[in-house]
DNA sequence: TTGTAGGCGTTATCAC
DNA sequence: GTGATAACGCCTACAA
C-alpha cells in the first residue's frame, strides 16, 4: 500500500493540502514545514500517484503513438526519437501497433482517447480522412508522420521524397550517367509518386527526356526489385544506373545484377532510398538517400509538445533527405 | 468536454451508479433501462474515463516496458510481441528507453511506479541486483527478458544460448567439419559465456577437444568479427568453419573472408546467431541460430498477464533456439 | 432493481 | 501560511 499525501499529513500534523503544496511549490509554504514535509516524504518513500493527479488536472502527460508495427526497424527508430524527447519532457508514451489494419488503428486511437492521452502521434497511416471524426471526438492534438494523406490535417512531418530523389539522380548524373532507370513501388503510395517526380525533375533539369521504358515497378521488397531489375535487363538499350524506390528494392536489384554477372558498380550503379541499417552491409555497400529517422521522431515529438503548449494551430514540416555515397555507384565506364 | 456517466444519468433520469452498472454488467440492471442507457451512451459518444476508473479500481491495465533502445531491431521485435498480446488483453504499454544507462533505467521504472502500471517488463537489463529494492518499492510483478542476471528474480524469459550454440556446432559437425572456431564477444556477457559453453559441449560430444587457439574475441559488431576472423586466418592450421557469437560478428567474419579471397562456404563455413532480418540478405545468406523474438515478447507478456491473475509466484522460461540453414555453410571439402 | 454515499489520491479554491 | 471543502469521473458497498 503506497503512502499518500494524507499519510504524510497525518504524521506531520498538517492538512493534506499543505503537503500537496509543500511538494509542488515549496515557496507557498513556510520554509521549515516545507522542509520537514519534504524530508518526511522522502523517508516514507512517497511516490505521487500520477493517476490521481491526472484525474484532477485533466492532463495525463502521456502521448499515444500508433504505428503499423514497431518490428519494422524504420518505424522503431522514429519511435525511439519520439520517446527520447517525450521522456526528457516528463511525458510517457503509449505504444500501439495497428498491423496496418485501419479498424485496429481506429480502435487503438479510441483506446488512447479513453486513457486520456494528451496527444496522439500516428505513423505512416493510410486511414486518411477517416481520422476527421475521430479527431474531433478526441479533441487532442494529432501529429502525422509520413502520412499518406498529410494534406488533410494540421500537423504533419514527412521526408522530402521529391528532393531526395532529385539528389540521387543528381549524383548519378554527376558520375556521367545518362540512362538512369527508376524502380518504383506499384502499390500506389504517395512517396512513390514523389520519388518518381524527383527522378523526372532531375533528368529534365539535365536536359534528358525521362524515358518511360526506364520506369519499372517493384513492390518495395527485394523480390519485387529483383523482378523489376530483370525486366530492365531485357531492354535492348540497358540503363547504366538504377535509382530504386527504397533500399529493399535496391537489394533485390543488386541480387539480380549479381545473378546475371553484371558487376556493381563497375557496369551498373545502384542507388536506394531510406538508408536502412543494413544498407551499409550490402555487397557492395549501398549508396542511398537517408531519411533522418530518429531526428524525425524527435521533431514530431517536439511539434506535439509545442502543440500542447498551445503554440501554432498547425504546421507541416518537410525534412530534407541527404545522400549517403557508398560503394554501389561509380563513374560511368561504358 | 467529454460526456461522463453523470451526464448520461441526468438525461436518462437515473442515478449515475445505475449507468455505471448498466455499462459494466448489464445483467445487474433492468433489461430495458440497461438497453436504454447503453444506446444513449452510444449516441452521446460516451467514452469511459480510464483515468478515473484506474483511480477507483487501483488498476491501470497498463504495462511498463523498459528497453535499452527500440531502435535496435532485435529489441523492437520483442516489443512488438509484447504489445500484441497486451493489446489483445486490453492492456496498454508504456515504452521507455534507458539507453543502457542504469540511472535512466531506474528513473524510468520509478516513473512507471508513479504512473501505477500494473506490471513491468525489462529487457536486456544490466542493472541486476539493483532492482531488488526498486522491486519491493513498486510491489508489482516484474518480468525480465534476456536479462544478464535472471537468476536473481522470480520471472524471466530468455533464449537457450547454450542449446542454440550446440545446434550450430552440431550442424557443422554433420557437414564433416572438425576444426570449428568460435568468435565470441569480449564484453563479458552471460550469453557469450553460454554460447561458448555450447560450442564446447558440441565439440566434446563429438570427441573433439576444444582447442583454445580456435577461440577468438570480437565485440558483437562487424568490426570486431572482422578483426577476430583475421586473427584466425593467421593460424598455421586454419579452421574450416566458424561459429560466431551473433550475426553482426558473422557479418564481419564474412567480410574478412571475402577480403582474403576465401570463398564462403566452399572453403569456410560460417554460422551466426540471432537471425536478424538482414541475415538472409548477406552474401551468402547466413546460416544462423534463430531467436524467436516476437514469440519471446508474446510469452513475456503472457507471463506477465498470468502474474497479474495471480498465477504462479515465479517462473523461468528458457526458449529453445532453432537452426536456420542458408548458404553460408557447406560440407567440408578440404 | 435502483439510489445514496463514500472513497480512490490529487489539485484548487476558498476562507481564515 | 494554512486548513476546510469541493471537485476530477468512476466504482462499490449498503440501503431502500
Amino acid at each position: 500500500m503506497p503512502v499518500s499525501i494524507k499519510d504524510i499529513a497525518r504524521i506531520a500534523k498538517v492538512s493534506h493540502s499543505t503537503v500537496s503544496r509543500a511538494l509542488q511549490k515549496p515557496d507557498s509554504v513556510n520554509r521549515d514545514t516545507a522542509d520537514r514535509i519534504r524530508t518526511l516524504a522522502r523517508s516514507l518513500g512517497y511516490r505521487p500517484n500520477v493517476v490521481a493527479r491526472s484525474l484532477s488536472t485533466r492532463r495525463t502527460r502521456t502521448l499515444g503513438c500508433v504505428v503499423t508495427t514497431v518490428a519494422d526497424p524504420f518505424i522503431a527508430e522514429v519511435v525511439a526519437g519520439i520517446e527520447e524527447v517525450a521522456q526528457r519532457e516528463g511525458y510517457a508514451v503509449h505504444l500501439a501497433n495497428s498491423s496496418g489494419d485501419p479498424e485496429r488503428e481506429i480502435g487503438v486511437v479510441r483506446s488512447f482517447g479513453e486513457r486520456r492521452v494528451d496527444g496522439v502521434l500516428v505513423m505512416a497511416s493510410r486511414v486518411g480522412s477517416l481520422y476527421r471524426p475521430l479527431l474531433d471526438e478526441l479533441s487532442v492534438p494529432l501529429v502525422l508522420i509520413d502520412n499518406q494523406h498529410p494534406g488533410e490535417f494540421g500537423r504533419s512531418i514527412s521526408i522530402d521524397d521529391r528532393g531526395g530523389a532529385h539528389l540521387a539522380v543528381g549524383h548519378l548524373l554527376e558520375l556521367g550517367h545518362r540512362r538512369i532507370a527508376y524502380i518504383g513501388d506499384r502499390n500506389g503510395l504517395q512517396s512513390d509518386a514523389d520519388r518518381l517526380a524527383g527522378w523526372r525533375d532531375g533528368l529534365c533539369a539535365a536536359g534528358i527526356d525521362p524515358p518511360g521504358e526506364l520506369i519499372a515497378q517493384g513492390d518495395g521488397k527485394p523480390e519485387g526489385g529483383l523482378r523489376a531489375m530483370e525486366g530492365l535487363l531485357a531492354l535492348r538499350a540497358l540503363p547504366t544506373a538504377i535509382f530504386c524506390y527504397n533500399d529493399m528494392t535496391a537489394m533485390g536489384a543488386l541480387r539480380a545484377l549479381h545473378a546475371h554477372g553484371i558487376e556493381t558498380p563497375r557496369r551498373m550503379s545502384v542507388v536506394g532510398f531510406d538508408d536502412l541499417p543494413l544498407a551499409q552491409f550490402l555487397e557492395p555497400p549501398l549508396t542511398t538517400v537517408r531519411q533522418p529517422r530518429v531526428e524525425m521522431g524527435r521533431r514530431a515529438a517536439a511539434m506535439m509538445l509545442g502543440a500542447l503548449r498551445g503554440e501554432s494551430p498547425g504546421e507541416r514540416i518537410v525534412v530534407p533527405a541527404t545522400l549517403v555515397v557508398r560503394g554501389s555507384t561509380a563513374r560511368r565506364t561504358s
